[in-house]
DNA sequence: GCTGCCTCTTACAATTTTATTACAAGGCAG
DNA sequence: CTGCCTTGTAATAAAATTGTAAGAGGCAGC
């Protein structure tokens, strides 16, 4: 399961590329033009972009370059199997393989296949709307950018995610995440720390945390 | 996956050649003149030298020559056919093999995997930025220049190196480093440990082992 | 609107965590 | 033994985090 961006002008085929892989369980974010990818690529963190490269405003080429600047996600073209040269520049500008049109269904999945196995491996990161967390590396990114968290944010996030779904109250969060040794802390603790981590994550309008009147807090929905 | 340097002169070929080669997992750093690689090819360790032997500034024999005064770097030249003395000559300047003009691709990749497989063998070595470590020698380069590390500077970089991409705890470092028998050590210890190989690596801006305040470090990133 | 309760926000000081430095003990080669 | 290098410890400085308290803003019931 991976977020996979696709740019593709030719409507009919990015359908039929998106269908694909969705059955294999992936996410497609799927942009027509080239102008469209630059706009919508930075709104989320993606494992894999298939880019093709002839494109009426624009050349995928310049924007694997774009990606390429920021990031070290893999990038396979789709590009028409006569233009050799497309091909080799493919390469140049970054990309890590490129899918010969026209390719069968197979191909592509295959291709994908071994590319995110190659990149991803077991590592699993979590996704909602904007946010990313990589539990590895304990990092977060909202919309792409970084975003610093101190180690009591990023436990409280992560407090909250593994309970989507369900709301919290302050007690539990503080029984889970601060030792109670008879040392007691405020209640009020939570509510700082959860205001801190809103305004680190942008998040004021309660898209990710939310509060639920008389009860705790609860994420996302 | 090799660094490999490459002189040539011909920018369409050299072009061709860097992506072929990229292709095979191995990253180019490439050259125009002699008077360029001259003073290009010190900034970096290589696996293998790709030299053409005519230049319009000079001879990439006389390179070769240049490059086997202190090291035994495997180099390949790349050459007219008919020009048979500057074949034997590529020998006699310490060449491992030549590659005659007009060649293939194919050919290409056959010797330069040939070349690298009996002198790299199995030996990998690890790079980030400017950073270069040789596992099988406990050797360590930094721009190029050798660093000198004590055995547990060595082994913390090393271990730092192996969990790269995730974050590791003074804790970890401390049970996988020391030999706790009984005998404790102080957490500061890793401290001062890392802060003298850092200094060491010339690593004041933490681009290479970064600490992630209230967890422990990470190498990168 | 008013009241009482709940939540948010802010600034600040205390605490914790990390970095730095100097020093002394131990090891090893000559 | 002597000198040099390595390495842990402890003390100090620097940096970042975090809890508290107090006031502001909301919400529900009346």
């Amino acid at each position: 399961m991976a977020d996979i961006f696709l740019l593709e002008d030719d409507r009919i085929l990015s359908r039929g590329i998106t269908i694909a892989l969705q059955k294999d369980g992936h996410r497609v974010t799927a942009a027509y033009s080239f102008l469209e990818a630059l706009g919508q690529y930075r709104r989320q963190k993606y494992d894999l972009f298939l880019l093709d490269i002839n494109l009426p405003d624009g050349n995928g080429l310049a924007f694997c370059r774009k990606v390429r600047e920021t990031s070290e996600t893999p990038v396979l073209f789709l590009t028409a199997n006569d233009r050799e040269e497309d091909m080799l520049e493919g390469y140049g500008a970054g990309g890590d393989d490129y899918i010969p049109k026209p390719f069968s269904v197979e191909v592509l999945r295959k291709k994908v296949q071994a590319v995110l196995k190659r990149t991803l491996g077991d590592h699993l990161r979590i996704r909602y709307k904007d946010l990313e967390v990589d539990p590895d590396k304990c990092l977060v990114w909202m919309k792409g950018e970084e975003v610093h968290l101190t180690s009591t944010e990023y436990k409280l996030l992560n407090y909250l995610l593994q309970n989507r779904g369900r709301v919290v109250t302050r007690g539990m969060i503080l029984e889970n995440l601060w030792d109670i040794d008879g040392n007691f802390v405020d209640e009020n603790t939570v509510r700082v720390n959860v205001k801190r981590l809103r305004q680190k994550l942008g998040d004021a309008n309660q898209e990710y945390i939310v509060t639920v009147f008389g009860m705790g807090y609860t994420f996302g929905e």
